[in-house]
DNA sequence: TGCGCGAGTCAACAATTGTTGACAAATTTT
DNA sequence: AAAATTTGTCAACAATTGTTGACTCGCGCA
């Protein structure tokens, strides 16, 4: 039995789509909230205005599932992670296409680099064993966002014209020889 | 024996290094004309308006100095083309940071698309041998973009923190899994 | 009935943006 | 020297942006 949707979290969640696809500059408040039906003012009365809106969508993000794991199928999670096509109901894909949108931008760029380094490269880091954990964690993401990007972004053929499990084929390449860089 | 620079390339080389820093949408006409030393109205005169001026500074990126080479040592160019420390006189470096930049903007996004799959990825594609070109094309690009975005966008460490000579180690590494795919 | 309160609207603000037309100065051309 | 063309400035414009304060409406409660 779910409660009718209050404006606030209606807000939210319009924010969290319209951010997560054109990024933050190219979204005004009034994007947002004709998209609810409601006045603009109303994003400075919940959430103190347009950047404490668009945080309050950040602070969605705490847990990253692709993380999820134990490090054998840490590779296969990984990969699912990005082939998976776009769903705005599960955040994981969906997270990654919010850096990549948002990484860029003068306002909010900060926060998407150290949400990134703490909450995602840090930890995934710390997962892996062997030498050289840094380096073999920043080129898996390396080539995890650089599919990400060439897929959603820049639309490339031979990637953004492929299904889920031939993408993952791909990357399931390119990261397990990330995984097993050795200097 | 240089000219004295005209205050047209001036307006040309400073939204050049504005636009491929900041990003289109980030950087205002006032910014480049005061830049320069001069008034806003210039823009509009001289190109046409800001999106004139944006699409003068694509023109000068019609030819990829990567492309330059073989197939043989395509790997080593290409691998050198993201290693080399940011050169604002060099175009080849610094076009990729710009694409990465500009390709979300709604404004000009599209022409970012096109000049990188007619202009990168196709002629890429094109100069390999055996199969799967296209896709293996595709995979050499996400390594490529997504090691620059990691580091130079994200500034993950482990990727940032390196010196060029450590991070072509890497990349090539990358390179090499992404051409050596066959399915 | 009257009081108070949460929810939302409305009008307006200051700032920034890209662009334009009229004008002034300087330089070249005749 | 006079005319014309280039080169640039200046003021102003309309649109968009985030934000604020005053206000209205509806509902629960004394």
């Amino acid at each position: 039995m779910s409660q009718p949707a209050s404006t606030k979290e209606n807000l939210l969640q319009a924010a969290r789509n319209l951010f997560w696809t054109r990024g933050y500059s190219n979204v005004s408040v009034r994007d947002i909230t004709t998209a609810v039906g409601v006045d603009a003012a109303l994003v400075s009365r919940y959430f103190g205005g347009k950047r404490g809106l668009f945080e309050a969508t950040l602070a969605q993000i705490d847990r990253w599932s692709a993380l999820d794991s134990d490090a054998d199928d840490l590779l296969t999670n990984a990969v699912n992670s990005f082939a998976q096509p776009y769903d705005p109901k599960k955040d994981r894909a969906n997270a990654f296409s919010m850096l990549i949108v948002n990484i860029n931008d003068p306002e909010v760029g900060d926060d998407i680099r150290t949400l990134v380094q703490q909450g995602l490269a840090d930890p995934l880091a710390h997962k892996l064993d062997g030498s050289l954990r840094q380096e073999r964690a920043a080129m898996l993401l390396a080539v995890l966002f650089g599919a990400a990007l060439m897929r959603k972004n820049f639309q490339l053929q031979g990637m953004a014209d492929k299904s889920p499990d031939d993408i993952a084929i791909q990357i399931r390449h390119l990261a397990q020889a990330a995984l097993r860089f050795d200097g």
